[in-house]
DNA sequence: AGCACGCCGACT
DNA sequence: GTCGGCGTGCTC
């Protein structure tokens, strides 16, 4: 008889014992491997953790193991040490973690037998590797050799520069040195095509993709075909960082400032820094790359007044010959009566487009008809009643939505609270924007590709099909348009409405405005025709637009990391938010109240400063109201330790039965 | 997290 | 008199 420590899916800090009897041949070879065990009323399945010599527990109280699953091969120490890592990073029970980083159908207590799936041979055209310019040879050789250690690069690439091609190269390093590798990509949906390119780059290497849209049979397939170390090469999105790999010699993160790398329940995770961690926990080089770094990872690579932990590889010039970065012009708006929103330059550069058969790309982020609908006697504009943001009015079906908690209402005809008739929407959208250009071009094909029109992967899809068959003129979108495609006909993006993020209360919103500017700018113009872009603007002096119009984005970080450090804002403090959601915001703020008082006392001997907890205005869920309580410290350290012994006292308070709280430790999204 | 137990209010 | 709300505590 051996006594079995359990890691079960709970959200418990704590493991289970059980029994296990001599026939189930029990030994350390075990530990990592799953079991069923009987649990309260019913069967989990969980991981051994441990074979102790001892319980807690009079050995008489423990059930038994019902069985073992060895259809796998154990869990390695890695992988533990990876899981364990995240547990006490970001505060998440550790059997929680574990189990819920494991596909589907290994968490079942009755897995479905593996059937041998008769694969259907993709047809692979191999692919030569392309000649490199001699900045991406410089690039490489600056590398070095993958399987030397654990380095991080941050790969600083203008679109079109080819960092792919340096993924693709160092990938191949890692393949010959018998190394397998992690790549990692915001959303698998928008790269289709770097999935092709791989598999056609490396046909004996057994590429698998592991991401949510897989189905529960595929995703474990894929899974275990890494696990078990016959694909070398995995391609995924921020699940994927969890995928234990025998012969891991190289991670590349793609795209690495994007924020679909943050997982936003359950474990909030960021999987960059997870697989930071795991990179320099496992020895192997990781890659970072972006046009536009986070400013996190920049100030890791520039700033030496931050510990300078990231190795900087820039690419400034695009690699295909004679391609141009795009002319970048701002509009001075405050100068010129606008036509519907649209500048008189911006119609003619659309005008010539039309002419020539060539695409533009009107980009505007913010979907529906109009912004608000408003009453111009007493001033009432249309507000979700359930939070506090403003209801779009959507006119194609007339309703108001709240882009925030998905509140919806029917359209009102008179003013709710003064009944007057003069209700008028205000602002624009890209559902009226579109019609506003229906309207000045009649002749042009206008496609509108957001949220709405795009709900789909399959009307996506066939949005995508329709523009690279050329049979849109003129492009009306949101972000959505902004990332992953290359429209070889589109040679004019018009930029509107951007302003707003300028001045946005979310002190990250610029960071992020022009990372999306920067990446919509580089939709337009390849090769062989030449790109424009004009932004509409009402402070053409503005920094962040003077950065843009030079490709600069180092001049631009280092502005934005002097003012982070100069107002003590991350990547120069470290916060984590205590956030709690109840049924009645007086418990919520109550409960933060409890939770901050709980340690105020040694707060500042410490280095820790915990704010007043606010009451968080947005709702995303019906019926539940929330608070969230700002944590910062000039330590990173310092903060972790202090958050663990929070946690546990924040654990104690007392609090009524249907408040939640999490912990969410920086990056954070406000 | 589930699930039981247990204690108070409004129903056939 | 019971059905059902949810507060409390336990699960090896």
């Amino acid at each position: 008889m051996h006594i079995v420590r359990v890691a079960l899916n709970l959200p418990l800090d704590r493991f289970f014992d059980y029994l296990a009897s001599e026939h189930l041949k029990i030994s350390a070879a075990d530990i990592g491997r799953r079991v069923v065990v009987s649990f309260g009323k019913g069967v989990k399945s969980g991981i051994i953790v441990a074979l102790p010599e001892a319980s807690d527990l009079p050995v008489g109280q423990l059930k038994a193991v019902d069985s073992i699953l060895r259809d796998l091969p154990a869990l390695p120490a890695d992988w533990f040490r990876l899981t364990e890592f995240c547990a006490s990073y970001y505060h998440a029970p550790l059997g929680e973690v574990m189990l819920s980083t494991l596909p589907a159908g290994l968490r079942r207590v009755d897995p479905p037998k593996a059937r041998t799936i008769r694969r259907r041979e993709p047809e692979i055209v191999a692919q030569v590797p392309p000649e490199l310019t001699v900045e991406q040879e410089n690039a490489l050789g600056a590398i070095g050799n993958a399987g030397g250690g654990f380095c991080a690069y941050l790969l600083h690439g203008v679109t079109g520069s080819g960092k792919t091609e340096i993924y693709l190269r160092l990938v191949d390093r890692a393949l010959n040195a018998g190394k397998q590798a992690l790549l990692l990509v915001p959303e698998i949906n928008l790269t289709p095509q770097l999935e092709s390119r791989v598999a056609a780059r490396f046909p004996a290497a057994g590429l698998v993709s592991l991401h949510s849209e897989l189905s529960e049979a595929a995703r474990t397939r894929n899974w275990r075909a890494a696990f078990e170390g016959r694909a070398r090469v995995v391609l995924g999105t921020r699940l994927a960082v969890f995928t234990p790999l025998p012969d891991l010699g190289l991670i590349v993160v793609d795209e690495e400032h994007d924020s679909s790398f943050k997982q936003q329940d359950g474990m909030r995770y960021s999987a960059r820094d997870v697989a930071v961690f795991r990179a320099h926990e496992r020895g192997v080089p990781i890659i970072l790359g972006s046009a536009t770094p986070s400013l996190e990872s920049w100030a890791n690579a520039t700033d030496h007044g931050t510990p300078n932990r990231y190795t900087l590889v820039s690419l400034r010039r695009r690699a295909v010959e004679n391609a141009r970065l795009p002319a970048v012009q701002r509009i001075d708006t405050r100068s010129e009566k606008l036509q519907d929103g649209l500048s008189g330059a911006l119609l003619m550069a659309i005008e010539k487009r039309l002419a020539r058969g060539e695409q533009s790309l009107v980009f505007l982020n913010r979907r529906g008809y109009a912004p608000v609908l408003a009453c111009a006697a007493c001033g009432w504009i249309s507000r979700c009643q359930r939070c506090a943001a403003n209801l779009v009015l959507h006119l194609a079906d007339r309703r108001l939505r709240c882009h925030h908690c998905g509140f919806e209402s029917g359209v009102p005809t008179l003013c709710p609270t003064c009944g007057n008739q003069d209700i008028h929407p205000f602002g624009r959208g890209t559902q009226r924007l579109e019609a506003n250009l229906a309207e000045r071009f009649p002749e042009a094909r206008i496609l509108r590709v957001d949220r709405d029109s795009a709900k789909s992967r399959k009307q996506w899809e066939a949005l995508v099909e329709k523009i690279y068959a050329g049979e849109a003129d003129i492009l009306v979108g949101t972000q959505m348009l902004a990332k992953g495609h290359d429209f070889p006909r589109l040679t004019l993006v018009g930029v509107i409405g951007a302003d707003a993020a300028l001045f946005a209360a979310d002190w990250r919103a610029p960071e992020r405005l022009f990372a999306q500017l920067m990446q919509v700018a580089g939709r337009s113009g390849r090769a062989e025709l030449a790109g424009e872009v004009l932004v509409q603007t009402q402070f053409p002096d503005h920094p962040l637009y003077a950065a843009l119009v030079k490709h600069d984005y180092p001049a631009y970080a280092a502005e934005l990391l002097r003012e982070r450090q100069l107002a003590g804002f991350p990547p120069y403090a470290y916060q984590a938010m205590l956030r709690a959601e109840a049924p009645e915001m007086a418990q919520a703020l109550g409960f933060l109240s409890a939770a901050r008082a709980c340690k105020q006392a040694d707060d500042a001997r410490i280095g820790v400063t915990l704010y007043d907890p606010v009451p968080m205005r947005l709702a995303r869920k019906a019926g539940f109201e929330r608070g969230q309580l700002l944590v910062e410290s000039p330590s990173r350290r310092v903060l972790q330790a202090f958050l663990g012994e929070w946690r546990a006292a924040v654990a104690g308070i007392k609090a009524p039965s249907r408040l939640r709280w999490h912990l969410e430790v920086d990056p954070l999204e406000f």
